[in-house]
DNA sequence: AATGTTATGACACCGGTTACCATATCGGAG
DNA sequence: CTCCGATATGGTAACCGGTGTCATAACATT
């Protein structure tokens, strides 16, 4: 490459072209003391590889110099899209949703992205519009969308015709692989059957979730399948829908453990349920695990922390979070996805199991 | 190709104007339906006084009619400031997070204003930096600091330096009121003591949090002057301090409960570590409340879930968060606040608490 | 010499805002 | 009754800090 000093060339370095009375160095700035037009500068900050090796490191050397750092709020004007990240979530747990979040930053913190929240009310008849504003008026990078949000299907058409990218959580494959995070809850579920199998359990009882969130048909077709394996079934009246919160896991407890041939063993949808059937236990004088072994789903802080330490089907809510913001990113940069990500949950052994000695 | 425009021109009104092919009405179109230079709508987008009442309820009619509205990067850019409000937190409780989080956009939805996530860790040297490059790269219309960012006082020199807003929510006036939310977490403690002294406990321990958290300190300080209105006071080796989490907190009461002369009554400086209470009394084959009397402070929804139901200390972390959105709001607006809103927390009395039948 | 290819610049534009200027209206002074 | 300046209102151009399009210069290829 070569390169030697051009000698001939007085060429005495840019000096102090002091920053603008603001502090803050523009593209003008670079592209004056770089002696070259802002178009390259901008060239340079895009990656665009038509600028010269040599140009390109002697402005790079003068943006490292300067510290300068393209305005997010300029380029987005002229892009006409933001550097915003949208998560739009309606998971009422909040152990889920920050680590969620912290999935997302932790894929996002490197670049010019900022993650935004969105909570919202699927309920409410003003829920798709409260979206469709944020993404006409903010015209997002691209919105994130976890269970439940991610189940609607009109809410996705919509984001599409508005032409605003999206990647969805779920547990079913929704939608094509490049918008797509999968986590595979029936197989968690079919492992938590599977343990409860093997410890000899028989008249086994499932709580699940609302019928309108996916995860909740996806875990109880999972956990019948692994009791299948064992010649094992959910018996009459051992399959009880709940709404994925503790309120409802007690009752749906009460429910079970009045019953003349109660069940030996619980698994809750989730943990939030779980802890439900605990407290229907206690009230019941039902010792865990002894009289009662009890699975539950999400290892949430409190599975660990609630006594005795509960059992439960863990999902890496992070790293999802982390996988469905880097999906975002490969769109943006219209990379081609063709197989889906998929997460594999993991069963926690934990104390609120034991062997059945009936 | 002569444009016949200035023709005896008969002024033809503005007829369809469709909108431009992009779908997306500008200021422009605005200023071109109306009649009125695009100044003027602008005037009336910022509520200026210098507009006709006539002018204005036209333009506005046409405004609504379009369903313009005006672009938030394009007036960022201009304004020289983002609609971005970012939460700059250290908190480990996801459930404190997600409160916070709601009750800043409890304020903010029906606003312009975005909310951005920057989760931080203190005792990462290079967490002021990533703030600062977050304040200088976006120029946020202000930043919320939960404690303990709040309590950083270095960094908000720092903003202050940047002429970028914020808001301090702590447990003591660290700031001007109008950049302060204050909890008044003494009398919160003060609650609790007076709580269990009347429940007859004289050996009262105690287990505060990291002593760089201001909210420790005042909590302990609280829980003291309440005592010391029934003539108690914590003994020599019932105080001490552990990290605000679960596994701290269990150490903290092996210790406590393995003394000679152990306590009846243990107050602990968050849910957190109450709840590491627990099992160490679970241990020590201590019954709840029966041998040992518990008492938290967050009211975290573990508190209402585990069994028994803990008796603790409630603090309004959403309202706090909405009240922090406003006081931003207000300083947007240039409003001054000669008084700083305090909060006042609530004792919850479950069933972790009982009588002291020594 | 004609034709590509690569590197770079000129200039309009994104959708708003501000600074400054122009016009119209109107009361009071000459 | 005309002239002048103050006040109200609206317009123009520049600008915020980047990007797109297209033209052009420099250099290599046929």
């Amino acid at each position: 490459m070569g390169g030697s000093e051009k000698t001939d060339k007085n060429e005495i370095i840019v000096p102090p072209v002091e920053t603008e009375p603001t502090g803050r160095v523009t593209i003008n700035d670079i592209a004056r003391m770089a002696n070259v037009s802002k178009k390259t500068v901008s060239r340079i900050i895009n990656k665009s590889a038509l600028v010269s090796e040599e140009t390109r490191k002697r402005v790079e050397a003068i943006i490292k110099q300067t510290g300068f750092e393209p305005d997010p709020q300029a380029r987005a004007l002229a892009f006409r899209k933001s550097f915003l990240v949208g998560l739009a979530y309606d998971n009422p747990s909040p152990q889920y949703v920050v680590n969620m979040q912290r999935g997302i930053l932790d894929a996002l913190w490197t670049t010019d992205y900022q993650l935004v929240l969105h909570p919202v009310d699927r309920n409410s008849p003003t829920y798709m519009d409260t979206i469709r504003q944020f993404a006409m008026r903010h015209r997002p990078a691209g919105i994130i969308m976890p269970p439940s949000v991610s189940e609607d299907a009109k809410l996705c058409k919509m984001l599409e015709e508005m032409n605003c990218l999206y990647v969805r959580i779920a547990s079913v494959d929704l939608d094509e692989p490049s918008k797509m995070i999968r986590s595979q809850d029936a197989d968690g579920a079919a492992q938590a059957a599977r343990h409860l199998a093997q410890l000899g359990h028989t008249r086994i009882a499932h709580i699940h979730g609302p019928r309108n969130f996916r995860s909740s048909h996806e875990r109880l077709f999972g956990f019948r399948s692994g009791l299948a394996e064992f010649g094992l079934e959910l018996a009459e009246g051992m399959t009880l829908e709940a709404g994925y919160t503790f309120d409802t896991g007690v009752q749906a407890a009460d429910n079970l453990l009045s019953k003349p041939n109660r069940p030996t063993a619980i698994f809750a949808g989730n943990d939030e349920m779980a802890i439900g059937v605990y407290t229907s236990a206690r009230k019941a004088g039902l010792s865990i695990p002894e009289d009662l072994s009890i699975v539950g789903f999400d290892d949430t802080p409190m599975a660990s922390r609630i006594w005795p330490q509960m059992t439960t089907v863990r999902l890496p809510i992070r790293e999802m979070g982390k996988a469905a913001a880097i999906r975002l990113l490969e769109q943006l940069e219209g990379k081609s996805v063709k197989q889906s990500v998929q997460f594999s949950p993991e069963l926690i052994v934990r104390q609120s199991t034991s062997r059945f000695s009936g």
